[in-house]
DNA sequence: ATCATGACTCCGA
DNA sequence: ATCGGAGCCATGA
């Protein structure tokens, strides 16, 4: 189920799914956004886009990690489905950092562009 | 070991 | 445009 936020938080050995997953938001440059799949796959998980979300939704809420430059795909919060309040607060950091928004809320960055490009039916 | 769940994504209707 | 189902992975009980 869902671990735990704070306490037990035995990622402290690097090896872990979340560790990878962790090191791959934490390079992030700033001012460009990253989609979950983007993460996964970069953290060696190519197909699961779930543990990106899975491994964020764990974090602490004094967490050091880039989180807010994370989005779902097409650049959409997807943080807003489980916290409202939360995904302001990250629409604000991405402000911040120069990004753009819509008024549906997607973020507007020119590398998000190139991810719906690659769309395509397997063989 | 198995079962259920999820800040996801894709495809079809 | 919205709605629903299938696939993938690791974690916790």
């Amino acid at each position: 189920m869902r671990p735990r936020k704070s306490g037990d938080v035995r990622m402290g050995a690097i090896g872990t799914a979340y560790s990878r997953i962790y090191a791959v938001v934490r390079r992030i440059p700033r001012g460009t956004v990253a989609t979950y799949g983007e993460v996964a796959a970069k953290a060696g998980y190519p197909h699961a886009p779930r543990l990106a979300g899975y491994a964020l939704y764990a974090l602490p809420e004094g967490t050091p990690l880039p989180w807010h430059r994370v989005v779902g795909a097409g650049g959409r919060l997807s943080l807003a489905r489980l916290s409202p309040d939360g995904a302001l607060t990250q629409r604000m950091r991405l402000e911040r950092e120069g990004l753009k928004f819509d008024a549906r809320g997607r973020v507007v960055t020119g590398r998000l562009k190139s991810l719906r490009a690659s769309k395509k039916k397997s063989s």
